[in-house]
RNA sequence: GGGCACGUAGAUCAGCGGAAGAUCGCUGCUUUCGCAAAGCAGAGGCCGGGGGUUCAAAUCCCCCCGUGUCCA
C-alpha cells in the first residue's frame, strides 16, 4: 500500500506529523509527539483511573450519543441485525458490523438500506473465549459502533478525508478526549480478495477504533480499483464506555449491577464468564439459535453448558434461569427484542439443561464402567482417556474425575490436547450443486421488469427480447418466475419455445430455451407461463407461510425457518426446534392451518421501506435470511404471519385448499423437517392414500376404520406362527436326542466318558442344539454328521475334559474336504456337496474314543 | 461440514470370532389377613438395517439409518 494513501488533507488541515512507532514499525500521524503509537502493546493503558473522556458514560448513553453524533452528521440510523448471519454461508455469527451488508451490498449487487448509515450491531466472537473474564478486555457478545459509506462512480458519499475528519471530532469535540493523545496508525486490510488502507485509532494505551477503505481487487500482484468503496468503521462501544470510566477492566464499566451481585459469591473471573455467556445467550437465543450438536446451535450449546458447569462452581449460585432472565432484562432496556420472548426462551433452555444433565449421567456412568475395565486388564486411566471421553462423551475432565476410584491428574493443556485431536480434519467443503454456465449480461442491458409480482394470475404476456445467447433470452419484461427462495422455477412457452429453466443474473431474469434462440433483440415474443405448474408452486408456497406461521404458534417463537423447498410435487420446510414433533404438535400445527385455511385471509404482498417493514413487523420477516435492499417485498397472511418473501403466492388463504402433511424428520439436532403437499396435489395423494387405505382394508377383510387392529392381528399371528415353528424343530431336535439317548448302539463308553454319534438332515445350527441336549450330563462327547441342501456339516460337542471337540475333528475334516475349526467344547466343519461324510462321521468317532481312552 | 463414541431383553448395560448374559422391572408359585420383602420358577432377543470376509460373525471389514459428543 502506497504512503500516498494515507496522506489525507485531513492530516495537513492540523498541525499532524507523522512519526514511525519504534516499537511496533508503524508509520502514525498525531498532533502530538510520540515515540511509539498509542494503543497496546506499544503503550501500557494511560486512563485506568484516570478516564481519558470528559465525562462517564454507560454503554446505553455511549450508544445514542454516538448514533446521535453521527444522525445530525447526515447517517441514517439503522436498527440492529440479528446476531445469527442467516444470509451468509461463509460465517455463522455477525462478527463486525460491515457483516450486516456482505456480500451483496458491498460487492454492488443491491443498494444499501441507507448511505450514509450508522449503526451499533452485537456481535459474536468466539475464538477469544477463554480470554473472557482474564483479559479484562474481551466479550463473546459486544457492539460494534460503525458509521458506514458507500460510493460508487456515479455517487460518491464520503471516503477517507471525512472519515477521519468525523472520527476526529467524535473524539474531541464530542467526548472529548485530548486531540494531542490520539495516534492515527497506518495499517493495511485485506479480506476477502479486497483490500485496502486502514487505520487504527488509539490514545492512552488503548485501540478505540479501526477506519477500514475497501477500495482495491488483488489480482495477482495488481491492485484493480473497486466499482464501489466502502467506508468500513467499527467502534467498540465496551472499550469507549471503559475509557470513559477508567475503571480496571472493561467489565466493571459494561456488566451493570447483576455483576456486583453475582462478585458476592463469585470471584472475578467466574462473576464475568457468567455475565458475559448470559449476554451472549440472550442475544442468540433471541435470534433464534436453537443449541445443538452443530453450526450455530453449537456455539450456544457451548455457551450454555459453560455457563451451568461455571455456576455449578459456586454452592450458593442463583439458578440459570434466574441468571438468564436478570441479564436479559438489563439489555432489553437498549435492545427490547431481547426478553419478548422469556418464557419460550426459558423452555428451550430447560431442555438443553434436561439433555445436559442426561449426556453427564450417561457419561459419567461409562467412564465408571471403562475404569473397571481397565482395572481388571491391570491397566490404569489415563490422562488421554480423559481427553476422549471430553471428545467423544462431552463429558468435562473435573467431572470424569470426580467418577474415577485411581483418576489420572488433568493435565495443563487439556483443551490444547483435545484441539490436537482435530487437527488433521478435513476442512469443511459445502456442498455446491454444479451450476450452469450463464451468460454474462452486458450493464447496457436494461433490468428485466419483473412482472410476475404485479399479478401472479396473469400468465401469458408480449415482450421484447434485449439480450440472447446461445439458449439464455433476456427480456425488457417478464411473468416468469425465476428458481430462488426455495420455489422452483417456471416453466412454459417463449415464442412457441419450450422454456426448461429460468434463472435469475443479478437485475436481469434468463430465461433458457429447450434449444438455442434464434430470436435477435427486439424481436417481440409471445409467452406462456405452465399455468397448472405455477399455480401448484403458488399453493406450495403460502402454504409454507401458513405452515411456518402455526409452528410458532404452537411450538414459539423460537421456531425459525432454516430452509425450504416448494417443488410441484411437495414441498418442505425445515424449522429450529430443540425436538422431534410429538403428534400431538403436528395435529394442532394442521389444525391451525386449515382454520387459517378457512377463514380466508388474504395474502397481501408489496414493498414497503425496510425500515417501516420492521418497526412493523420484527426481525421475524427475515425468516429466510436477511434481504438487503431499501424496500422489502412484504408476504403479508393477514394478522397471522408476515415474511419477507420473494415468492409468487396466493392472494387468499382459501387457495391453498387443503395442505396434507405427509412426514417430519428431525433431520439434525434442533431442526425438524415437515414434508407436506398442499392444493391440487394434496387432493392427489389424498386419493392415492384413501385408495390404498380401501385396499388394504379389503384384503384383510376389515372395515378401513380398523385396519391398524387387523394389521396388528396379522403380525401377532406372524409372530406366532414364527414361534411355534422354532418349537416345533426344538421339539424335533428333543425327540432325536431322546431316541439316541434310548439307543445303546448309538453310543460307546471309554472310562469315564460317553461318545453318542450319528447322522441326521439336519444343519449346522440344529446338530448344535441336538449335542446341547445330548452333552448336558458331564463327561459326554457328542460327534454328530448332519446333511442338508447338500451340504455336510460335522458337528462335536463335548463336556469330558480329556477330549477336546476341535481335535475330534482334526483329522475327519480332511476327509471329507470340510474345513473348520472350534474350541475344547464345541467343533464345527463344513464340507462341499458330494463329500464322503459317513467316513468323517467314523474318523471323528474313533478319534473321540481315543481321546477319551487315552 | 468433519472427527470420535454408541445402537444387544421393557430399562441400564456386560460380552467383542467358537453353544446369547447380568442387574432392575414383568408374570406365576411359596410365605402373609393384606402389603412390603424374601425364596423358587418363568416369560421376554431379526444383538439397528443391508452387503462382505470366515468352516463359524452380536463380535472383523464396507455401506446405510439412528443417537450422543467434540471441533469448525
Amino acid at each position: 500500500m502506497d504512503d500516498s494513501e494515507y496522506d489525507l488533507p485531513f492530516f495537513h488541515r492540523q498541525p499532524f506529523t507523522r512519526g514511525t512507532c519504534e516499537a511496533c514499525g508503524h508509520a502514525f500521524w498525531s498532533l502530538g509527539e510520540h515515540s511509539r503509537c498509542q494503543e497496546s502493546p506499544c503503550t501500557p493503558y494511560g486512563f485506568l483511573g484516570k478516564p481519558g473522556f470528559k465525562r462517564a458514560r454507560t454503554p446505553s448513553e455511549m450508544r445514542e450519543e454516538y448514533l446521535s453524533f453521527f444522525e445530525h452528521r447526515g447517517h441514517t440510523r439503522l436498527r440492529r441485525y440479528p446476531t445469527v448471519a442467516r444470509w451468509r454461508n461463509d460465517v455463522f455469527f455477525t462478527q463486525a458490523s460491515i457483516y450486516d451488508f456482505q456480500p451483496w451490498v458491498t460487492s454492488g449487487a443491491i443498494p444499501p438500506p441507507a448511505n450514509p448509515l450508522t449503526i451499533s450491531q452485537p456481535c459474536l466472537r468466539f475464538i477469544d473465549l477463554d480470554e473472557v473474564g482474564v483479559s479484562g478486555r474481551h466479550f463473546t457478545v459486544f457492539e460494534m459502533m460503525a458509521h458506514h459509506a458507500f460510493n460508487r462512480p456515479d455517487h460518491e458519499v464520503y471516503f477517507k478525508d471525512r472519515t477521519l475528519e468525523l472520527c476526529h471530532e467524535l473524539l474531541t469535540s464530542e467526548l472529548g478526549a485530548d486531540p494531542r493523545a490520539i495516534t492515527y496508525k497506518e495499517e493495511v486490510w485485506e479480506g476477502g480478495g479486497n483490500l485496502g488502507p486502514s487505520i487504527s485509532v488509539g490514545t492512552l494505551g488503548l485501540e478505540l477504533a479501526t477506519l477500514v477503505f475497501m477500495e482495491y481487487v488483488r489480482d495477482g500482484e495488481k491492485l484493480v480499483p473497486m466499482p464501489l468503496t466502502v467506508v468500513d468503521t467499527g467502534y467498540g462501544l465496551e472499550r469507549f464506555t471503559w475509557f470513559s470510566q477508567g475503571t480496571r477492566t472493561a467489565y466493571e464499566a459494561v456488566f451493570g449491577s447483576a455483576y456486583d451481585e453475582l462478585r458476592a459469591t463469585f470471584p472475578a473471573k467466574e462473576a464475568t464468564i457468567v455475565i458475559d455467556h448470559a449476554r451472549a445467550l440472550n442475544f442468540l437465543l433471541t435470534d433464534g439459535v436453537v443449541p445443538s450438536n452443530s453450526k450455530a446451535g453449537y456455539f450456544s450449546r457451548l455457551l450454555l453448558r459453560r455457563l451451568i458447569r461455571t455456576l455449578s462452581k459456586a454452592s450458593e449460585a442463583p439458578e440459570l434461569i434466574a441468571v438468564l432472565d436478570r441479564v436479559g432484562r438489563e439489555i432489553a432496556r437498549d435492545h427490547p427484542e431481547i426478553g419478548e420472548h422469556r418464557d419460550d426462551m426459558h423452555r428451550v433452555v430447560e431442555a438443553e439443561v434436561a439433555r445436559f444433565q442426561e449426556t453427564l449421567t450417561r457419561g459419567k456412568g461409562s467412564v465408571r464402567r471403562q475404569e473397571e475395565r481397565l482395572l481388571r486388564e491391570g491397566r490404569k486411566v489415563s490422562s488421554d482417556d480423559l481427553v476422549e471421553w471430553y471428545d467423544s462423551l462431552g463429558l468435562p475432565p473435573d467431572l470424569a474425575v470426580e467418577e474415577l476410584s485411581n483418576p489420572p491428574a488433568v493435565p495443563g493443556d487439556f483443551y490444547a490436547q483435545v484441539s490436537k485431536r482435530h487437527e488433521n480434519e478435513s476442512p469443511t467443503t459445502d456442498y455446491v450443486e454444479p451450476t450452469l454456465v450463464l451468460p454474462a449480461v452486458p450493464a447496457s442491458v436494461p433490468p428485466t421488469e419483473v412482472l410476475y409480482y404485479r399479478d401472479p394470475y396473469t400468465l401469458t404476456f408480449e415482450s421484447h427480447v434485449v439480450f440472447s445467447e446461445g439458449p439464455f433470452v433476456v427480456l425488457d419484461r417478464t411473468y416468469f418466475y425465476p428458481t430462488g427462495g426455495g420455489q422452483i422455477t417456471d416453466t412454459g412457452e417463449l415464442g412457441g419455445v419450450p422454456v426448461v429453466e429460468v434463472l435469475r443474473k443479478g437485475p436481469h431474469v434468463l430465461h433458457r430455451l429447450e434449444r438455442a434462440s434464434t430470436a435477435a433483440v427486439g424481436t417481440r415474443l409471445h409467452g406462456k407461463v405452465d399455468q397448472p405448474r405455477r399455480l401448484q408452486l403458488m399453493q406450495h408456497h403460502t402454504a409454507t407461510h401458513l405452515l411456518n406461521g402455526a409452528l410458532r404458534e404452537v411450538l414459539g417463537p423460537h421456531v425459525w425457518q432454516a430452509g425450504a423447498y416448494k417443488g410441484t410435487e411437495l414441498a418442505r420446510i425445515d424449522v429450529t426446534h430443540f425436538r422431534a414433533l410429538l403428534p400431538e404438535e403436528q395435529r394442532r400445527v394442521e389444525r391451525r392451518v386449515h382454520q387459517v385455511i378457512r377463514e380466508d385471509r388474504p395474502v397481501k404482498s408489496y414493498f414497503e421501506a425496510r425500515g417501516e417493514a420492521e418497526r412493523r413487523f420484527g426481525f421475524t420477516l427475515y425468516q429466510g435470511g436477511a434481504v438487503p435492499g431499501k424496500e422489502l417485498r412484504i408476504v403479508e397472511v393477514e394478522g397471522f404471519d408476515t415474511e419477507a418473501c420473494g415468492g409468487t403466492h396466493c392472494t387468499h388463504t382459501s387457495e391453498v385448499g387443503l395442505v396434507l402433511l405427509l412426514g417430519t424428520e428431525r433431520i439434525q439436532d434442533g431442526v425438524v423437517r415437515l414434508t407436506y403437499a398442499a392444493g391440487e396435489r394434496a387432493l392427489d395423494l389424498l386419493e392415492a392414500h384413501e385408495r390404498s387405505l380401501s385396499d388394504s382394508a379389503r384384503k384383510l377383510g376389515v372395515p378401513i376404520d380398523r385396519l391398524s387392529e387387523g394389521i396388528d392381528r396379522l403380525l401377532e399371528e406372524r409372530e406366532e406362527s414364527r414361534k411355534a415353528h422354532r418349537a416345533g424343530e426344538k421339539e424335533d431336535i428333543a425327540a432325536i436326542a431322546q431316541k439316541l439317548l434310548a439307543d445303546p448302539a448309538a453310543a460307546r463308553a471309554a472310562g469315564e466318558v460317553r461318545v453318542i454319534f450319528g447322522s441326521f438332515p439336519l444343519d449346522r445350527a440344529q446338530l448344535m442344539e441336538l449335542s446341547r441336549i445330548l452333552t448336558k450330563p458331564p463327561n459326554t462327547v457328542a460327534v454328530l454328521a448332519g446333511e442338508r441342501e447338500g451340504k455336510g456339516y460335522l458337528f462335536a460337542g463335548s463336556t469330558a475334559p480329556t477330549v477336546s471337540a476341535a481335535s475330534v475333528l482334526g483329522a475327519a475334516k480332511a476327509a471329507f474336504g470340510g474345513k473348520g475349526g472350534g474350541n475344547p467344547s464345541s467343533a464345527t466343519a463344513e464340507g462341499e456337496p458330494g463329500t464322503p461324510l459317513a467316513e468323517a462321521l467314523r474318523l471323528a468317532r474313533e478319534k473321540a474314543l481315543s481321546l477319551a481312552g487315552g
